[in-house]
RNA sequence: GCCCCCAUCGUCUAGCGGCCUAGGACAUCACCCUUUCAAGGUGGAGAUCGCGGGUUCGAAUCCCGCUGGGGGUACCA
C-alpha cells in the first residue's frame, strides 16, 4: 500500500438544517486533514431527489464556515476534483456500473417495487434476514437484452460472492468482519438513473482520492459493500474511522425530535462557535493532559483516530452551556460587544455606552441570546408597580423599608459629588443605625434602582446608568411603597 | 428475526496487568468570598468498573459466555 496525501471528507445530504453531527464529524476530517497538511472537502450526496431541500447546501457551507471548518474543496468552493455534487456526476456512475455489469461483478434487475416488498414482507413474516432472491441473476443474457431493448425500468445489483467474509480494519473499531452470506446484492443503480449511497460513496471516495474515510458509525455495516466494490475495481481502499454516534438522553441516536440538531439554533441561541467545536472534541475524544478548554489548533495537534473512544456518547447541553459561559468569559469587551450585536437588533445601545455596561453582565451570561434580557435595567427604567420588595425584603415590613430608603436617598442628595465609596459608607452606618443587616438595605436600593433582586454590583450599576438616574428610580421605588 | 458495534460516577471521560482504598470535568450539595446574582475558591456525596466464568502471584485493564444499549437491515443517506 503506498502512502497518500491525507484527504478527508464529509458527505452530507441536502436534505434540510444543518445537524450537528455533521458538524462533529466535520471536526474531525478538518482537523485531520489540517494537520496532515491535507485537504478536507465538501461533498454533496444529493442522490435521493425525493429528500431535498433547495438551500440545504448553502446551510451546510455557513454552518461549516461559521465553526471555522469551511472546506478546502466543494460545492461552492470548487475544486480540482469537481463537480462535488453527486447529482452533477451521474454519467461517472453509469460507466462505473456498466463496467460492473461487464466484469459479471454486477447485474440487471427488472424486479418491481412491489415485488421486493412483498419479498421483503415474506422473509420478515419467516424471520429471515432480509436478502433479494437474486431472479434476475439467473435471466440469460437474451432475456436481459430484450427487456433492455424494450425499455423495461431496471436497476443494477451488485453481484455477492456466496462464500467466504468480508474483512477490513477500521482505525477505531479494529477488525470488523462480516460473512458474505449475510450480505445481500444490493442496488447500486437505481431506475431513475441515480446511483445508490453504496455505490456513489465509494465511487466518489475513490475518484476523489479520499484517504481517510471518518465518519459516522451508523456507516459501519456498509462498509463490507464498498470493499467488495474497491475489489472489484481493483482500487486502493481508503483508512476508515468510525466515530461513535452522538446521542439523545434516551441514548437513542441524536435526532430532531428529541434534541436540538440544527447548528442553526445553537446559533441563534448564543452559542459560540468556538464553545461548541471544544464541547465536540469532547466527545469520544479527550486530552491527554485531561484539559476540558482548549482551541481547535491545540485539538487538531493533539487529535490520533486511536484515542477516540467507541461508544456514542450523549449530547449533554448543560456541559455545552458551562463551555459557553467559559468561552464568553474570555472574550474581550470590544468582541463581546461585537458578537452580542446581532441580539440586540431591538434595542438600539450606543457602542461607547454598551462597552461600558457589557463587562457587568459578562461573567453572567451562559449564552449571547440573553444578553438583551441581561442589558434591559441598563436601558429601561423598571415599572414601579411591579417591583420585588415583599419577596427581596422579608426582615423589613414594606412601610419601614420605606423609611429606610428615604434616609438612604437623603443621604445620597446630600453628596457634592456622588461616590460609591462613600455612599457604601453611608449606607452601612444608616443599616447600624436603624438596626437591619446592611444587607437588607441593600437589596431594598437594588429593587427599586434595578427593578430586580439579582443584579450585577450596585454601585458599579448605578454609576454605567449615571446616579442623577439612579437617584430618580429610587424615588419612582419609594413612591410605589406604602407609607403604613 | 438477522448482521455489526459498544459497556468505568446522573452525564462527558482518564485508565491500555500491579502506581486504583478508580482520577478529572459538567451537573448536584455544603461552606468560603460577598450588598444580591454570577464568577471564583474549598470540601462532600456520587462507579460493588453491567453480570458470570476463566487466564494470572495479581484484572477496570486479557479471553469466553450472558445481559443490556446502540446502529444497520430500502430503487434513504
Amino acid at each position: 500500500m503506498t502512502a497518500r496525501r491525507v484527504r478527508t471528507r464529509i458527505a452530507p445530504s441536502p436534505t434540510g438544517e444543518p445537524h450537528i453531527g455533521n458538524m462533529y464529524a466535520a471536526l474531525f476530517c478538518k482537523a485531520f486533514a489540517e494537520e496532515h497538511d491535507g485537504q478536507f472537502i465538501l461533498r454533496i450526496e444529493d442522490t435521493d431527489r425525493t429528500r431535498y431541500v433547495p438551500g440545504a447546501v448553502q446551510m451546510l457551507h455557513d454552518a461549516l464556515t461559521w465553526l471555522h471548518l469551511e472546506p478546502d474543496e466543494g460545492p461552492l468552493t470548487g475544486g480540482p476534483f469537481a463537480p462535488y455534487t453527486q447529482s452533477e456526476r451521474l454519467p461517472l456512475y453509469h460507466q462505473l456500473a456498466e463496467q460492473l455489469v461487464t466484469s459479471g461483478h454486477g447485474y440487471y434487475c427488472f424486479c418491481t417495487p412491489e415485488r421486493l416488498a412483498q419479498l421483503r414482507a415474506e422473509q420478515e413474516a419467516r424471520h429471515e434476514p432480509s436478502h433479494y432472491d437474486r431472479v434476475c441473476l439467473h435471466l440469460s443474457s437474451a432475456e436481459v437484452q430484450e427487456r433492455l431493448r424494450a425499455g423495461v425500468p431496471h436497476t443494477v445489483r451488485l453481484r455477492i460472492p456466496h462464500e467466504g467474509s468480508v474483512t477490513f480494519d477500521d482505525k477505531i473499531r479494529g477488525t470488523v468482519t462480516f460473512d458474505a452470506h449475510t450480505l445481500t446484492d444490493h442496488i447500486l443503480l437505481k431506475s431513475d438513473g441515480y446511483p445508490t449511497s453504496h455505490l456513489a460513496i465509494p465511487a466518489d471516495d475513490h475518484l476523489m482520492e479520499i484517504s481517510h474515510v471518518i465518519r459516522a458509525e451508523e456507516w459501519l455495516s456498509s462498509v463490507p459493500y464498498y470493499v467488495l466494490l474497491y475489489q472489484a475495481f481493483g482500487w486502493q481502499l481508503p483508512v476508515f474511522a468510525h466515530l461513535p454516534v452522538l446521542r439523545n438522553a434516551d441514548r437513542s441516536k441524536m435526532s430532531k425530535r428529541k434534541n436540538n440538531t440544527s447548528v442553526t439554533w445553537y446559533r441563534n441561541q448564543g452559542f459560540l462557535p468556538e464553545a461548541i467545536v471544544n464541547f465536540l472534541a469532547l466527545l469520544g475524544w479527550s486530552h491527554p493532559e485531561g484539559k476540558e478548554v482548549f482551541s481547535f489548533t491545540e485539538f487538531r495537534h493533539l487529535l490520533t483516530l486511536e484515542r477516540i473512544v467507541k461508544s456514542g456518547p450523549i449530547f449533554d447541553t448543560k456541559k455545552l452551556e458551562w463551555m459557553n459561559g467559559v468561552y464568553i468569559r474570555q472574550l474581550s469587551v470590544a468582541e463581546l460587544a461585537e458578537r452580542v450585536q446581532p441580539f440586540l437588533e431591538t434595542t438600539t445601545i450606543e457602542r461607547p455606552y454598551l462597552e461600558r455596561i457589557l463587562p457587568l453582565v459578562q461573567e453572567r451570561l451562559r449564552v449571547l441570546s440573553e444578553v438583551s434580557t441581561a442589558l434591559e435595567p441598563f436601558v429601561q427604567d423598571p415599572d414601579p408597580t411591579t417591583l420585588p420588595f415583599a419577596t427581596a425584603v422579608k426582615r423589613v415590613p414594606l412601610p419601614e423599608l420605606r423609611q429606610g430608603l428615604e434616609l438612604a436617598t437623603a443621604a445620597l442628595e446630600q453628596l457634592i459629588t456622588p461616590d460609591a465609596d462613600q455612599f457604601e459608607e453611608h449606607i452601612r452606618t444608616l443599616a447600624a443605625k436603624l438596626g437591619w443587616k446592611a444587607g437588607d438595605l441593600f437589596m431594598g436600593l437594588r429593587v427599586a434602582i434595578t427593578g430586580s433582586s439579582a443584579s450585577p454590583p450596585l454601585f458599579a450599576f448605578c454609576e454605567a446608568i449615571g446616579w442623577e438616574r439612579a437617584l430618580h428610580r429610587l424615588h419612582a421605588g419609594i413612591d410605589a411603597l406604602p407609607t403604613r
